[in-house]
DNA sequence: TGTACATCAGTGAACGCGCGTTCACTGATGTAC
DNA sequence: TGTACATCAGTGAACGCGCGTTCACTGATGTAC
């Protein structure tokens, strides 16, 4: 394969960014190398700084990529509730705190999935800026309009324990206690 | 220096074990390397395979180590209160969920410094039992006797995305909403 | 207690390897006529 | 519509660098007499 339609150059692209969003909230940034990440897009790792300035460029593209699709998730979740909110945080609920959700961080929630990398990013970056704009958006969801910060934290730190302690007994415990409490 | 008395050596390597407990959890397993860790407890890198068998035998051993200082710590703040523990309780709260701890992730809670390190490391690994443990005398400690998961997980979620978003407004507000739900 | 020597904690250079990044090259795409 | 050529998406080899790990060496420590 040499050159490529742009058409095809653009969805090349994206496949990339996609890839990343999920690799990255897997194995954390630095488990996932260049080489490695355009091998599951499909393509070889020298053609990677044709469409991003580095390394770190693309991990602020993946996040805002990974956000999207959350809070696309979210609105899509009230609207097959018919806008009968409290039936969908329930619903979210349910699959947050689910053993499929821990075992599927790839296509997971990306305030849990990406919170390690950011609390090491540096200060400024544009990946946390977005990551910051991300809790407040699931937040207010959760809160229906005001913010439920204390149900987040619940809902993140019992998905990173159930995942630190996955294929013990303790992990399912972790889930269904916090499920409990927010009811 | 070449030759070192047995004490020294044993002096050294308990340094080196507590410097990688501290810098684990500041920046991940990945972000330490063996020069870094070595550098840091005055020490030349060659020398560290004389006292481990690898980096990841030394993880474990910081683990333990961290785990065993938070375990103390517990412990402590139960006699410093005369065995009131709905005391010591809210004395933990108050740090556990304070800016001082959110910045001081080198000397702060191993589950949610290590927390993001489990969940990638290799399933069967002796780290990770001993995590496992650490969550379920943390939990214990929290409920007095019964174990309260769920508290848990809102004090290590916060924690989390305190660090996340550090430097924001937000991250003071996530620290005083968990504060506030778990009174 | 003093002397002779074996031990071994720590040093510093080196190993192969994979990282992020660069670059000369290829050949199908896109464009100018 | 067809031809000639410039463009540039993707390739694959290479760059310097830092990683985890190994090893020959040093010289003070510890031990045997």
């Amino acid at each position: 394969m040499a050159r490529v339609s742009q058409a095809q150059a653009q969805e090349n692209r994206e496949r990339v960014v996609e890839t990343a969003a999920r690799l990255f909230r897997e194995r954390g940034v630095q488990g996932v190398s260049v080489a490695d990440l355009m091998g599951a897009a499909g393509l070889t790792h020298g053609g990677f700084y044709k469409s991003f300035a580095s390394k770190e460029a693309l991990v602020a593209e993946a996040t805002g990529k990974a956000f999207a699709a959350s809070g696309a998730r979210m609105t899509a979740r009230d609207e097959a509730n018919a806008g009968d909110h409290p039936t969908a945080r329930r619903e979210l609920l349910d699959y947050y705190l689910s053993p499929a959700h821990r075992d599927d961080a790839g296509d997971g929630c990306p305030v849990t999935g990406f919170g390690p990398d950011m609390a090491r990013e540096s200060p400024r970056s544009p990946a946390r800026q977005t990551y910051e704009e991300g809790v407040e958006a699931f937040a207010r969801w959760m809160g229906d309009g005001d913010e439920d910060l204390a149900a987040v934290a619940t809902m993140v730190g019992a998905l990173m324990l159930a995942r630190a302690t996955a294929g013990t007994e303790l992990s399912e415990r972790i889930l269904a206690a916090a499920r409990r409490a927010l009811d």
